[in-house]
RNA sequence: GGAGGGAUGGCCGAGAGGACGAAGGCGGUUGUCUUGAAAACAACUGUGGCAGUAAUGUCACCGGGGGUUCGAAUCCCUCUCCCUCCGCCA
């Protein structure tokens, strides 16, 4: 949610800003009159009140002094301004609600640095890293690999679970569980991260903390009967974390990672990536999020894509950064880098990572706050998260681009003591 | 799933239609006393909106939302969360 005390002064930057991430539905001019129709509404209402509070109190002493002609002559003019009062505050309560629900569907202000583009094509590779591998053989893609290989089962998978299920078996079930150990290991150890188990099911208003709610809800799984929803990364739980709250002095910088299940419904993909685990309604994701100080909020964005970035190193697989183009930009983003892993068998990039600075806005809509001195007013916090790493493309990108000629894979070194010597999959 | 009981300021806890933004205590800040500290005593001590350069004024806030009333922390409805007992369960 943006500051409307700022877009209220800033209208050029604010109309430009919409241009430039090519949101035509953005309902900010309604907002900003909704703003003006809410605070003439408040004016007039808090007048009103002034008044009753008065009147009300004369009442009360009117009484005491047993001058009960005199109060219940009052209470009639009370009355009737109660009833204007009433006739405000209804209007008070739709206008409220159409503003909050305006402001709940203004997307975030792009960074200064991001490229300007009205779609994908205008994002820009920033880095890339890594050779890609060859081959005297015809790379496989992974469906083909995880079939033969006996460790994917596309078609029990659909048969159990519909479709884009899958099961990983034996030493693929086995490989997503030793690197998601070892991603969060190395979060932890080097880059200052503490591990958290979040709620993977959470209710409505955590989902519009992250801005998934209200826009995305097409995206999201959720409970027929109650107030549920199903993750689609851990982001939504581990920024609601500290919700409503004011971090003290001295807290900040909070660096947070966490290995969970992410749900999504893909709906505006069907028919999309349909082959593989690429595009999956169920996926194995470690995500790292951040609450830092706002001055530290570009640091902290380098240093997240860094920390995801050196896992993709280690397990030498090709990759680049990507920056993404304002017309690209996620809707709660303020800037963001994506992480593409080279994959050898479908020859393609794929996004592993995404890394994001949301600047306030996030802060804003689940209220998180933090006091920057003892006794100074309560400021919002700035938030980030980066993926490190997304699974089942990790997976994808080991399997295709570590392949041999007989079909086996053998897996890169770093991973020995994690797979206990067992680098060979055949 | 069944039956009850709760939610009040940073914390504990009173308050049961009017003088309540809310007793009392704890904590915190400042002052007096003291070489210093402690103790004692005194004063102050919540958040947000709106208007204003400001001093300030005003409105709102007793878990959330609605209602009754001239007036609600207090009465009614509803939601959320917490606790106790029973049942079920990994």
């Amino acid at each position: 949610m943006l500051d409307i005390r700022w877009m209220r002064e800033n209208q050029p930057a604010l109309a430009e800003a919409m241009v430039k991430l090519n949101d035509v539905d953005a309902p900010w001019q309604l907002a900003l009159q909704l703003d003006g129709e809410r605070r003439n509404l408040l004016q007039q209402g808090e007048k009103l009140r002034e008044e009753r509070n008065a009147g009300s109190k004369q009442i009360g002493a009117l009484f005491r002094e047993k001058k009960a002609a005199e109060a219940n002559a009052l209470k009639q003019r009370m009355s009737q301004i109660g009833d204007e009062i009433s006739q405000i505050d209804e209007e008070l309560r739709r206008v409220d609600g159409a503003l909050h629900d305006a402001m709940m569907r203004i997307p975030n202000l792009p960074d200064p640095d991001v490229p300007v583009a009205p779609d994908e094509e205008g994002n820009v590779v920033l880095t890339q890293w890594g050779d890609m591998p060859k081959f005297d053989f015809t790379p496989l893609p992974h469906w083909d690999l995880g079939t033969q290989l006996d460790i994917i089962d596309f078609e029990r998978g659909v048969a159990a679970a519909g479709s884009r299920a899958y099961f990983l078996k034996g030493a693929g079930a086995r490989l997503q569980r030793v690197l998601s150990n070892w991603f969060l290991d190395i979060h932890i150890n080097e880059h200052g991260f503490t591990e958290v188990y979040p709620p993977m099911m959470v209710r409505g208003h955590a989902m519009e903390g992250t801005g998934n709610l209200p826009k995305f809800g097409d995206n999201l799984y959720r409970d027929a009967e109650e107030d549920y929803w199903f993750i689609p990364t851990a982001e939504v739980s581990v920024t609601n974390l500290h919700r409503d709250e004011i971090l003290e002095p001295g807290t900040l910088p909070l660096n947070y990672v966490a290995s969970t299940p992410c749900f999504r419904r893909e709906k505006m993909s069907a028919g999309k990536d349909v082959r593989g685990i690429k595009r999956v309604h169920q996926f194995q994701k470690v995500e790292m999020v951040k609450f830092v100080e706002p001055a530290a909020g570009r640091d902290e964005l380098e240093k997240l894509t860094r920390a995801a970035e050196v896992l993709l190193e280690r397990l030498d697989l090709p990759y680049r950064r990507v920056a993404i183009a304002t017309g690209d930009l996620s809707f709660v983003a303020s800037i963001k880098y994506d992480l593409e892993v080279w994959a050898a068998g479908c020859q393609e990039w794929l996004e592993v990572s995404s890394c994001s600075l949301f600047r306030d806005f996030q802060a804003r809509r689940a209220n998180i706050r933090y006091r920057p001195r003892e006794g100074a007013r309560p400021e919002f916090v700035y938030t980030l998260n980066g993926s490190g790493l997304a699974l089942p493309r990790v997976i994808i990108a080991l399997m295709e681009n570590y392949q041999q000629a007989d079909g086996s894979i053998k897996l890169p070194e770093v991973l020995d003591s994690y797979l206990g010597g067992e680098l060979e999959i055949r």
